[in-house]
Formats: structure tokens, C-alpha cells, sequence
DNA sequence: GTATTTTGCGCAAACGTTTGAGTGTTGAAA
DNA sequence: TTTCAACACTCAAACGTTTGCGCAAAATAC
């Protein structure tokens, strides 16, 4: 049980100074040739390694950044994180995970906890919880603070920072207008209430496409699920009621609910009704019949972000400030539970 | 763009010392009354918060655990963080993620990283390619240098640590033995290769509850993958060349490939074969038919580890080192794919 | 042989905290 | 009046680094 080797070791146990042991360490040309390779040949023996903590408080930066997301269990968010991940390594920078649990509070503490110090910056998510009672000053206070932040997936406008998000609306649209060309004429909607960013826009890009298609829109074809719970039963209900030829959810866990419900009705997939989700998780990819999917990028969502956060931690602060919203495009995956 | 306040400023602007700004601040009986009401008054208007990475340094610890895990999108990983992550925070740790993607070289670095001073200890589970190259040096660096870690899942004898595991034996006992009750005679298996502990202990259950019900054990109804890529078109041979009335699966992916297999081959799950898998995801619940399988109790695994290694980090010193191993217990989940 | 430069190294401050020891002032007991 | 305790505060060291500056000795120049 050796503890942790330190330059003040080092140096005592070389008889040389603390400073001494540093610079010849980063090899400056201020230490004798032979003492430094005395000290580097030590170091290297005994595997020294400098104190991470020790550098954060010097440096003023800690070399990780912080992400927080409303939930883990969660195909698209582990996609980013994975996406976060990859290029925050390649640039030697950590990443601590934090879980809102879509709670505000939860939210907050998280955030207060990792801006007193413990990363240079943040990517998130904003929950649900947030996006509802539209109260930000946790974020704008870390961003007064000079921490960068960057927003993904579910953003907002009142928050001035980068931004990493998909073309909802033309991926909905995508996913519509596929719809439409294989003859669908009924085309059902079942979205989340418009204060979660997404479910909005992808049911703007639902409107818009009809109507530029002179398509009638029937507001009892669509479906606004609230409780996410009782989804499957709503949906169930929804499907009953209504005629449709065609379903579009805005994710998957809502696509497979119609699907099951389609079926059950006695109807089948893709014959009778085609289905088109959003998200391109395991259960589209797996499921039987497949899911035609509006596919988000999650991973590339990530990266993007990561690569924005550094850039912004990396840049020389005089430079001017400008925020930038990159938008990750989206593409239909055609598998089969639409008509071919 | 206000720059973190700190106790220097805090003395400066109210023209005391840094000392009785932090006493003050942590109720010491060595200030005054009237300053000490002073400053916190200060501190609370401008929203004073320590600096973490200097409490760290001061502290020698960090109040963060580091979490290893060889892949992230994947169901079961994800509950497993969910639960490292509610007690870790419950108890005022934070949680760094790091991914090894199953690559040995990766883990060892993502160690070091760590271990130099950002997080008080470990819960990991082992690399694949770790686990093949049996090579474990890069952890019992950081045990010896002190650091707790704690394993799960994926664990290994030669590890001297704390540990979190499920019964896998018995876990496929249970789902065997309900397959042999349900009337099943050739009960094939689709695991992994035996390096993969859980494979080879999941592989082990099975040939027990053959043996220990007179089963003859046909060598040829097992099946070890080697390449997960390549899994599928593998499990499909398998099945189409192997007569079978139940399939026991190692994961649920293998189960889904077998049920599609099956399927494909003009036969009924669960009519004509029944199909267990083991992990309860996502795919389990709603694939159709929804899968009968050993649940692993990711969240409670976290959990465990999170206790586990938390206790170990606020346990004084002298106490002696004794490693514990906790079992999880699995539950067969009864759903679609076997006959009732 | 003196003046100057170069070489090789140590000192000390800084990052933001905490805390034991030290200090000066007050007030009361001897 | 002296003695001493209590009070209210400051000093300084420590955690482990990095780095500008200073300084002595050696090397070079004149």
C-alpha cells in the first residue's frame, strides 16, 4: 500500500528540489543533462504520475466536462453519451455523467454541484420538468460565470449558447411525405404535449406536410400523450377509435404500442396500416415487423456537441463570442413496417 | 461575466482575513458574532460556493466514484449506472463515466486516468478483451495504491476486491429447470465464448440441470458464439440445422435471433418451441412475443456496488480489509415465449 | 586577473481551502 | 498593579503542481 508518489518525494529522495523535479520532468532546458535523466529515469521506475486535482486547481481548468441527462436508461441518450465520450477521449478530456431524472431540482443540483470546480463546461438535456415551469436561471447563472454550455436534443431559445439539434420538423416531414407517396391517406399522429421541444416541431412537420400536400387535417387523428405510463393504453384506445392507413409516432416506444394495437384490432403491418417511428434504437432495429424510422444520430449528436465544448474551452477568450447551433440532419430508414 | 467568488475576495471586500472568512462561514466559535453574521450575510448574497477541486486537493478526496463499463448503449450497463448513480448521490458523490469499449488498452488507460487523483475509487466491469488476455495488473495498481474498487458483473478471482455478481448458475438453472417442467426434451443453448464469465457460469447452470434431471447432454445443441457480429447468421444455422423444443439464450439478443430463426423456419414460439433469455430489456418486454427471462436486477446491482464501495471510502483506515462478495438475486420473468 | 556570460539549480508565490498555533486587546481576579 | 484567561482575530502551513526570478559557481571573454 504505497501511497502516490510526489514530486516532493522525488526530490527528497534525489536531494534536489521540488522545482527541480518538475522541470526536469517537462523538460526544461534550465536542469543539467544528467539530472534530468537522473529524475525522469526515477520517475519513470516508480511510475510517477502528476495529481489531476493538483493541475485542476492551478490550471483553473479540470479537463472534464459534464453531461447531464434527463435519463440513462435510454437508447438515444446512451447513443449520445457514447458520441460525447469518443471525442472528449480523443482531446483528453473526462466526462462525468449527471442524471436529472427529468427533474428540475434535480437538474439544478447537479449543475450547482459541478460548476463550483469540477468541470470547465456542460452538454445537457434539458428535463422535462425545466422545459415546463420555462425557468433557465440555473443555466444562465453557469453561463455568466463564463462556463461554457452547449444544449442538445431538447433546447430552448431563452438560453444563448451552442446548440447541437436535428431537423425535427423536416424529419417529420420526411417521414410524412414518405407516407403520403405510398398512397397513405389517413395518416394518424401520436406525439407528446407541445412543451417537450420535439414532440412539438415533429408535429409542426406532421401539419405542414399535409397541408402543402392539400392533405384535410383531422384533429382526432391526432394523439398528444401526457402521461407516458398510461401510454400504451391511450394509444390502444386511440388506434381503436380511429381509421387511419398509416401511423406516425414521434418515437419508437409509441410505434411499437400502435403496432401491437394495429395487430390486435386485427389488422396488419404494413398491409393494412404502415407505421413510421422516430429514434433509431434496438427495439426498431429488432423488432418484428422492423420499424421504418426517422433515424436522430444520437452518436454523431454527441461528437458534434463535445467538439463545440472544447472548441469554445480551447479558444483564447478574447476572441468574440457567438454562439452556434448545429443541426444534425436526419434520414428515413426504410424497413418494414411501411408498404414498399 | 462575474468570476466565481472566493474566500479571498470575500476577506478583501470585507477587509478580514481569509481565516475568518472560512470560519466564520463553517460556524466557528472563534469569530464574533456580529462578523460572523457579516459574512454569511456576504456569502449568501453572492451566492459563495466552495471550490470543490481546492476541497479535493485539501481533503485528498474527491467525492467522486469512477464507474468502468465496457459499453454504454446497452440496456443493462445503463441500469446499472442508474443505480450506482442514485446512492452515489444520495450519499453526495459524483459519478464519472468512462467507457472501455470492451478494449484492454482503453481500460488501462481510462484507469490511470482516473485513479491520478479525480475519483476516490472504482466500480467496473471487466473488458472482454481483459478478460481473454487475463491480464490484471492495472487494477491491482490501483487496489495497492489504496483505492477501492469494486466489481460487477463481469468479475474475476484473481481480483482481490469487493464484488457484486448475480447466482448465473443458478439464474440458468431456474430457466432451464422451467423449460424441462414445461415438458421441453432438447433444449438448446446459445451462449458465448467461455472467457466471457457470465457465459461460461450461464453454460455451466445449464449442463447441471441436465445432469441433475438424467438429461443426456448433446454436445451439438450448444452453441458458443464467438463473433457477436456475426451472431445472427450463426443462431440461424444453429436452429435450422438442430431439432430443438426450447431454446435457452445467455442474452436477449441471442433469444430474439433464435425466435426470428425459429420463425424463419415455419415454426411457432411458443407453440413448437419455447425461447428464455436472460436480461430484462427493453426487447424483452416488448418484443413480440415478449420474452420470458432471468432478470438481473441491473439497478440493484449499481446500487450495491455504489454501497459497497462508499462504505469502504468512509470506513477509517485502521479497521481491517476484508473483502465482501454480494449476490443479486435473478427471478425468472414469465412471459410469451415459453408455454404456460 | 578581472569582468561578464552561461549554466544549473533553488526559492517562493500562486491556485482555493482548512486549521492549529500565535497575537493583541479587553476585562476580571488576585 | 500585576496576572491571566477569554475573546476575536490573523498567520502560516499544508494539499501537489508550475514557473518567474534570483543566485552561486563555472565557463568564457578581455
Amino acid at each position: 500500500m504505497k501511497p502516490k508518489l510526489t514530486l516532493k518525494q522525488i526530490a527528497r529522495e534525489l536531494d534536489v528540489s521540488i522545482s527541480t523535479v518538475s522541470k526536469a520532468l517537462r523538460d526544461s532546458s534550465e536542469i543539467g543533462e544528467e539530472t534530468r535523466k537522473k529524475i525522469k529515469a526515477f520517475a519513470k521506475l516508480y511510475n510517477y504520475r502528476p495529481n489531476n486535482i493538483a493541475l485542476s486547481l492551478k490550471n483553473r481548468k479540470t479537463k472534464t466536462i459534464g453531461i447531464i441527462i434527463p435519463e440513462i436508461v435510454h437508447y438515444f441518450f446512451t447513443t449520445v453519451i457514447s458520441g460525447v465520450e469518443q471525442v472528449a477521449n480523443e482531446m483528453g478530456y473526462n466526462v462525468i455523467v449527471c442524471l436529472s431524472n427529468n427533474s428540475f431540482d434535480k437538474e439544478v443540483l447537479n449543475l450547482e454541484m459541478l460548476a463550483n470546480g469540477s468541470t470547465d463546461g456542460f452538454i445537457l438535456s434539458l428535463a422535462k420538468e425545466t422545459m415546463q415551469k420555462e425557468d433557465y436561471h440555473h443555466l444562465t447563472e453557469v453561463t455568466n460565470q463564463g462556463m461554457p454550455v452547449v444544449l442538445f436534443d431538447r433546447v430552448v431559445d431563452e438560453i444563448h449558447c451552442d446548440k447541437v439539434i436535428i431537423d425535427d420538423v423536416i424529419g417529420a416531414k420526411k417521414a410524412v411525405q414518405y407516407l403520403l407517396e405510398k398512397g397513405a391517406k389517413k395518416i394518424g399522429l401520436v406525439s407528446t404535449v407541445d412543451y417537450v421541444s420535439v414532440g412539438k416541431l415533429r408535429t409542426r412537420g406532421y401539419l405542414e406536410v399535409l397541408r402543402e400536400n392539400n392533405v384535410e387535417i383531422d384533429k382526432s387523428l391526432i394523439l398528444k400523450i401526457e402521461d407516458m405510463d398510461n401510454s400504451e393504453t391511450e394509444i390502444k384506445d386511440f388506434i381503436d377509435k380511429n381509421e387511419v392507413d398509416a401511423v406516425f409516432a414521434v418515437n419508437e416506444h409509441f410505434a411499437i404500442y400502435a403496432i401491437k394495437a394495429i395487430q390486435e384490432k386485427g389488422l396488419k403491418v404494413p398491409e393494412d396500416v404502415s407505421v413510421i417511428g422516430f429514434t433509431d434504437g434496438e427495439l426498431s432495429k429488432r423488432f418484428i415487423p422492423s420499424l421504418t424510422t426517422v433515424s436522430q444520430h444520437g452518436e454523431r449528436m454527441g461528437a458534434e456537441a463535445a467538439r463545440l465544448l472544447i472548441d469554445k474551452l480551447e479558444r483564447k477568450p478574447e476572441e468574440e463570442e457567438s454562439y452556434r447551433t448545429v443541426i444534425v440532419e436526419t434520414n428515413l430508414i426504410e424497413r418494414n413496417s411501411t408498404k414498399l
